[in-house]
Order: structure tokens, then sequence, then C-alpha cells
DNA sequence: AACGGCTAGGCAAACGTATGCCTTAACCGA
DNA sequence: TCGGTTAAGGCATACGTTTGCCTAGCCGTT
């Protein structure tokens, strides 16, 4: 309480006892300390309000209980979900996360490793938004290479051939059930709005949507459109397919976000969802419970738990890719297609 | 690249010059170092993948370059505008944010709080939702008094007494304001939408919305009803105002989330909004401007770069409180009120 | 009586870095 | 020639822990 910053050496001394007999008594070690020893420690420590040095400790065993985690951007619901599951399974077992944002650069991404790697932590987790055409992603590789030879852990959320074990979303299954929701509603001219080009997640989920569509014999009605991962990508991808008529059957964008853009711009036009059109998002945000959005709900909150449970347990498994499964969500936004 | 981990010790034996040496050159220190040496040494350190323990810099230093942040849950967007700010100005200035969910939980929050005193964080940020009533929050203004007593500076962004600095948006402006917004327009008979009991917002806001009505003789015509900051809780909300006609003029929510499940109630219904009735948020997210809300925009991202410079400046003011400004977002849900 | 094992506790080295202080050499002006 | 300043670099200590190894006493066994 009077001090400004106590250290072992000063719960020790003021107990009377050796700074190795504190340390033990303090960490629970298995080394035998007499009750009344424990006890006058203990309280020692309490009344000097001893707050053991995180630094010191790490310093010694080598080992922190510090997690890096790289998102895009955790205001993008998306990410917030996965940093979620990561913290509730990092916290109850004692780690604290180091929370940094890359906004799609791979630069940063790798400088912000680095940092991570300077800070001895036990594991990154990388859920960066992976664009895998970066002329710099063989070098965010090499960054991950030499965190892995200091012994850190790295857990890699996009399929991005990092050298390190991938815990992910089966983007292209999920994009192809929801083209099979659709398709069991009757629906037959498909249109797709495309996520950001490039990254990994945007191609997996057009993948997915063409596998449904082939399969189905429809290739030559299934459409594929620029967009983006954003409301305003939807918005403008669905003004162009309404300035081109005839209208598709039913819409199906990379992401929540875009199919809310894309309802906002039909429902400005007049037309009416589901009566004239069905439209379907991925991912499962709250936003499309608010507006009754069709999605597919994507194991984010386990992703990150997953990945944090993998850094603690310090698993191995050096190339192995983990598939989470999916869930489509069938709300107000899809409908059976009218007749005619 | 050889070496598992590499040390100064190893950097700079292989570059044949003392530690201290080395040290200089990799710190950039003022000590004068020939070219010849200092280019050695560079080169070595780039070789051997030198990675610069941030453990012992900061031991040594007494000082890491760490800043906690606490948030009720970072999956709710005011909390990450919030974080999406502290971590801006953070990593700009050489610092990484620790972040921890606390979940409204005071005794998380004094916990988690603990952990970042243990790796000597240089200043904690606590966005926690900020129960007043709570019975621990003395403990909690106790674990803050032992932070700063260690030198950790701490910034509240609720304006609970802490004991700390206080930068937070004018909850209570807002409402006013706001609500000075829907009388403009012509209403009079206006419902308010409360926010969670016991939370310092909720009470600023409706603070701020019942004097606007005072102000304007209106008190009698001001109805406040129970909610929540949450989808369901707005959505409940109006179900019982629609259910008792009749219906008032406008309906504030406490909250963005609140106005668009208000919204969402009134239109399943069948009820016109704006042309029967006005629906105003508070906060500006992404999600009002999706639904065409008209909200009022809070400093949300400039209260966390504010907030995260006044740690990184080391600042001092104990019990200053910084009030940062708003502005109303008039959007599609509100219009002038009908005649009849 | 000698010895092994257990309990309780202390000593000191190590983790990786920064920095105050010292030494040496060179250089400059008087 | 000499004192003084400056450049360049090394030595050693400190930061706050953990932990392997050692000591001392005690008890029980043979």
């Amino acid at each position: 309480m009077l001090s400004a910053v106590s250290s072992l050496v000063e719960v020790a001394r003021a107990a009377g006892v050796s700074v190795s007999t504190a340390s033990r008594v303090l960490t629970g070690s298995s080394h035998p300390i007499s009750a009344k020893t424990r006890a006058k420690v203990i309280a020692t420590a309490e009344k000097l309000g001893y707050s053991p040095s995180a630094l010191a400790r790490a310093l010694v065993s080598r080992s922190s209980r510090l997690i890096g985690v790289l998102v895009s951007d955790i205001v993008n619901p998306y990410f917030s979900v996965i940093a979620r599951g990561i913290d509730d399974v990092a916290s109850r077992a004692g780690y604290v996360t180091m929370l940094s944002n890359v906004d799609r650069r791979t630069s940063t991404e790798i400088s912000r490793l680095r940092t991570m790697r300077d800070y001895r932590a036990a594991g990154v987790i990388i859920a960066g938004s992976g664009f895998e055409a970066d002329p710099l992603a063989p070098d965010l590789a090499v960054a991950v290479g030499q965190a892995k030879e200091q012994g850190i852990q790295a857990v890699s959320l996009t399929s991005r051939d990092l050298g390190c074990p991938v815990i992910t979303a089966d983007n292209e299954g999920a994009a192809h059930d929801v083209t099979d929701h659709l398709l069991s509603l009757g629906h037959r001219r498909i249109a797709f709005i495309e996520g950001p080009p490039g990254m990994t997640t945007s191609k997996q989920r057009r993948d997915g949507f063409l596998a449904c569509m082939n399969a189905a014999n429809l290739s030559d009605v299934a459409r594929c459109l620029p967009g983006g991962f954003d409301f305003e990508a939807g918005h403008l991808a669905a003004m162009r397919l309404i300035a081109r008529p005839p209208l598709p059957d039913a819409i199906l964008a990379a992401n929540d976000e875009a199919a809310v853009g894309a309802l906002n711009a039909l429902r400005q036009a007049g037309i009416d969802v589901p009566g004239e059109i069905s439209v379907a998002g991925i991912n499962d945000l709250r936003l499309a419970r608010f507006v009754g959005l069709t999605t597919v709900s994507l194991p984010l909150y386990e992703m990150g738990a997953m990945a944090a449970q993998h850094v603690i347990d310090a698993l191995p498994g050096d190339a192995t890719t983990t598939l989470l499964s999916h869930r489509v969500i069938p709300r107000e936004t899809t409908a059976r297609r009218p007749p005619g």
C-alpha cells in the first residue's frame, strides 16, 4: 500500500523469508513449505499489494501468456466475433490477447507479426483478410517461419499457404449449400455478387456457388458480378442488375453486408423481396437477423476459440487444415419462386 | 537463420563487439559508434534474424509499450469502434494493445485490470459498460488506484468515479439534441426507450431527453419506457407502445440497435415509418446507415484515439473530464409530423 | 550408532536488455 | 609538451523472477 511498486524481494524481506521461498509460495510450487510460512508470505504479499511481474516471469520461463491476434479490422463484425472467440478461451486459460488491425495490408501484417514476436507471444493467430496474390505474401510466410523457429505457435484462419495449421470455415461448402437452398425453392437464374478480388475467401465462395450451379446443370444461367464485402458494393451490383432486365430469380451475395446493400437497392427500386426476387448472404452477422436476411451461419466464434485452444495446448500439426461446419439459416428474404 | 532464438549476446559475439555496443547500435542510442561497427552490427542482427526481447526491454526500462483495453464486448460495434481508435494511435506510436472482454461484470473488470498491471502496461483504458450501482464499483476504483501508484496511466471512457481522467461523449447533450431535432419536426408526444438500468450511459441519455422535453414545456407528454441496448429490447418496447394506442408522434431509443428493433416492430405491425411515426436512435453505427436510421453520431473513434494518446503522452490530469462533441444525422426514419 | 529419507528453507545462476561509468586513443589549442 | 576534449568501445550492474542444487535438522530403520 505504501511502496509505489513492490517486488518479490520486498515481499520476502517483509515476511522474513528468502526470495525463493516467497516465490515458491506465490507460484504454488510443489516444493514443501510450512503452513505458517506460507500464510505469512501470502498475507504480506496481500498487504503490500504485490503484483508479480509477468514480464520477468516470461523472461525467465521463456514463455509468455500472450496471444497475438492479427485481424483486418476489428470493427468488421466478421473479425470481432473471431476475436471474441479467441479472447474467451484465452482469458479462461490465463492468457491475454494482443490485438492488431492490419487493414488488408500484408506489409502491416508482417510488421505487426514481428512485434508479437518481440513480445515473445506464445502464439499468433492470423485472421488477416488473406490476399493470395499479394507480392508480399511469401515474405509473410517467411515471417511466420521465423516466429515458429522461435517457438511461437502460428495459426491461420484463412487458408493461405503460410506453413502453419489452418482452422477455417468451409467457405466453399457454405456458398454451395445456400445456393442449393435457393435451387430448392425453385430458383434457376441466380446472380452471384462476388467479394473483393484476390481474397481467398472471395474465391472459395464463388467456387462453391459455381460448383453447385454446375452440378445442377445450370452453369449457363449462373452469373457472377464483381462486387465487394461492403454495403456499397452490394448496392451497386444490384443497381446494375436492375438496370439490365430481366432480373434474375435470386441474388446471392458473397457477404451479408453486400446482401443488405443489394436488398436496399431492390427495395428502393420498388422491387418486392422476396415476392419478385429472393436475396441471400453469407456469414449470419447480427445484422442479418435484424433485416431478416436468409444467410448461412459460419463458425466464426468457434474458429477463434479453436485457434486459441490450439495455441494454448501448443499443438503441433504443421500443414493440417481444419474445416468447421456451417448451417443455412432461412429467413424472410427468400421464398419459393413465383410462378411465371 | 540457424539459431532457434538469437539474443543480443549472440549478435554481439557474431559481430565481434561487446553487448553494450550492439545494444547501442540497435537502439539508436546517442552514444557515438563508428559507421563501420554500426553497419557490421546491423548486418549481423539482420542475418541472425534477431528479435529484441520486448520483455527484457520493458523489465529493465521499467516501462512497457503495452496498453490495456477493457471493453464490455468487442462484438458490440460501440466498443469495436473505440478499440479501433485506440489501436490506430497506439500502433502508430509503436505500442500494442492488450484487449479484454469483461461482459459488464465488474469483478471481471477488476481481475483483468490486475492482469494488465502484472504486464506492467503503460496504461489502461477502461471502456467497460459502467454500472454505477455495482457493489464492486469501489473495489474497481481501488484497483485503479493501485495501478496508478505503480505508474500505470488509467483513463475511463465512461464517467464513473474511478479517480482517473475521463474522456467521453456528451451523452446527455446527444440525447438532448436529437430530441430537439424531433421537436423541430413538429413532434410533441415523444416516447423514449431507455437503456439498461444502472448504467451511466443509460441515465445520461434519459436525462438529456427529459431535459429537452422540460425546456419545451412538454414534460407531461414525455414518456419513458424500460428497454435495453439491444434489438429485442427495442422490439419489445415498441410492441408495448403499439398495444396501447394512441401511438406517440415519435420514438427515440437510447441506442441504434434498440431503435432498429422498434423500427422492425412498427413495420411488422404495418405502421408506416416515417409516414405515421418517426424513429431515431443514438450512436450512428454502420447499421444505422444501412437502414436509414436518423441518429446522432458519437465520437467513439475519437474517444479511443484520444484516450490512447493520453496514455502515450503520459499526461497527468487526475479528475479531469473531457467531453467530445456529437452531431445529429437526419436520415429516412424521421419526417415532419403529419397534420392531424 | 550409522544411515537413508523427508521437510523446510536458502544461495546463486540465469533470462535478455539498457546504461552509468571507465578506459584508451586520437586530436586540438595554447 | 601538456592538459583537455571527444570518439569509440567495454565492464558490470540492475530489472524481477524461477529453479537447480545445497544445507540442516529430524525421524525412523537396521
